[in-house]
DNA sequence: ATTATATCGTGTATTTTTTACACGGTGAAG
DNA sequence: CTTCACCGTGTAAAAAATACACGATATAAT
């Protein structure tokens, strides 16, 4: 037999009341077992009106009424962590070929109120727009990243991890092109930088940082529906970079 | 009721045959119900004869006989998973004010041969010396990270991530000091960084970085017993490193 | 058409950091 | 009293980060 329980979040969409009941009475069920639930929370960025968003939900639970929460759900019998995470991710964005990663793992004792539940918090990068389509479904939302108050559970935490990881990511591997479209102009990539940062950064430093790492291609096309001289567009070269051999020592920085 | 059950390593000095089989009981018992186990594995660094080490234990299991395992155990339901990764260590090396960072979680479905058990794998950094005198008791061993061929479970990979990890995590936090004892001289801690990340470094601009932090402090002290000109006993700050506002923009380096 | 405005794209001088490298000093051992 | 191994310091050259300026080109307003 394969227990089935709600996570930190409703996994199903057809959530109503006679469910909700059947939750909780499993939940209990757990609690009283003296078993740890494990379950998988997906922080889910997205970059629009150049500002860091983050994908939520409305809490199902009572304590945590109209707080926000992560998406997230507990890990099937049969699937790995990675595996349980792209299930949330594809379930809820409907995308699929998307950058995915473990950040941490959050299992304070009394996290979650109706047992114990030890999560494994991952962070995806998604295009915004590619998302547009599906997000009338429910109660997701795209949430400004900097201006959150409350959420539920540890939510609020582990966001601020994983925004923390993000910040000192961005600086380290190419994972920013992931929250842009796939031709994107010199001017909107440090847009990006300079949210997720929250730093000024000069223009044409910028440019020839970039340049400099010779991972930038121009498709020769521009942009268009910018009210003054249009940029170039690039694409970002995975393939350059995955055979770039990267210097080992970076030196001592503390 | 609580289940207590064993994790990918005997949590209990006093393991038997007797045990080994009521062992194998809870876990097909756990497996048949469906339920995920959650775990702690403890990666134990330490440096000695100017080599990275790392504290394993023989495994229990048939399965794996003689192959060596890292010190782990499943988390307590009333523990949080720190608290469970400081209790093996405690247990394990009798240390208790130790380095010690949840580094990553593994949840490979086949990755334990008896159930489904996700483990968070914690990183810690001793002092060997301090761990000497509690070594005798039963299979421990430090074993050269270098020359590690197969391990129990994942635990090599589990091992090969932490020690990536560690390499990297050496050259931005000041967590090496860890491997040394309180006082030490610049060459033992060049030493460590040439060993744990495999470099030549230049003896004088090594000298010149570290003093440049401001974060050594001349202890007054000099090496003894060494056939040599001694050099000066230096301990690290870590006061005065907390204090320090540290820089947010670090630059892009792919 | 002309002008205002906003951004694009490039280059250069300055400062800071990193790297490479040399020499005299001190203690132990023979 | 010489050899050896390491200690401790300084400096010149190279590389990287920073600050900063100007002409070009697109749209929009006049």
């Amino acid at each position: 037999m394969s227990l089935k329980i709600p996570s930190d979040t409703v996994p199903e969409t057809t959530g109503s009341a006679g469910m909700q009941k059947n939750i909780k009475t499993i939940l209990k069920q757990l609690e009283s077992d003296g078993i740890i639930g494990i379950s998988v929370d997906c922080v889910i960025f997205g970059f629009d009106d150049n500002e860091l968003k983050v994908l939520l939900i409305k809490s199902d639970l009572e304590k945590f009424d109209n707080k926000w929460s992560l998406l997230g759900d507990l890990v099937n019998n049969h699937e790995d962590l990675d595996q349980a995470a792209y299930r949330i991710l594809k379930e809820r964005t409907g995308l699929d070929d998307v950058y995915l990663e473990q950040v941490k793992g959050f299992g304070a004792v009394g996290r979650h109120p109706a047992a114990r539940v030890v999560t494994i918090a991952y962070c995806s990068l998604i295009n915004i727009e590619h998302h547009k389509l599906k997000i009338l479904d429910n109660e997701l939302h795209w949430h400004r990243v900097t201006t959150l108050s409350e959420m539920a559970f540890d939510h609020r935490q582990i966001l601020d991890v994983c925004y923390e990881w993000l910040q000192k990511r961005i600086q380290e591997h190419p994972l920013g092109f992931s929250l842009l479209p796939k031709q994107f102009s010199l001017r909107e990539l440090q847009n990006l930088y300079e949210a997720i940062l929250d730093v000024k950064l000069d223009r044409r430093n910028f440019r020839k940082k970039f340049f400099s790492m010779g991972l930038l291609e121009d498709t020769g096309e521009l942009e268009s529906d910018v009210p003054h001289r249009p940029g170039k567009l690039y694409k970002f070269n995975y393939d350059k970079y995955q055979k770039k051999e990267r210097k080992k020592w970076f030196g001592i920085d503390f």
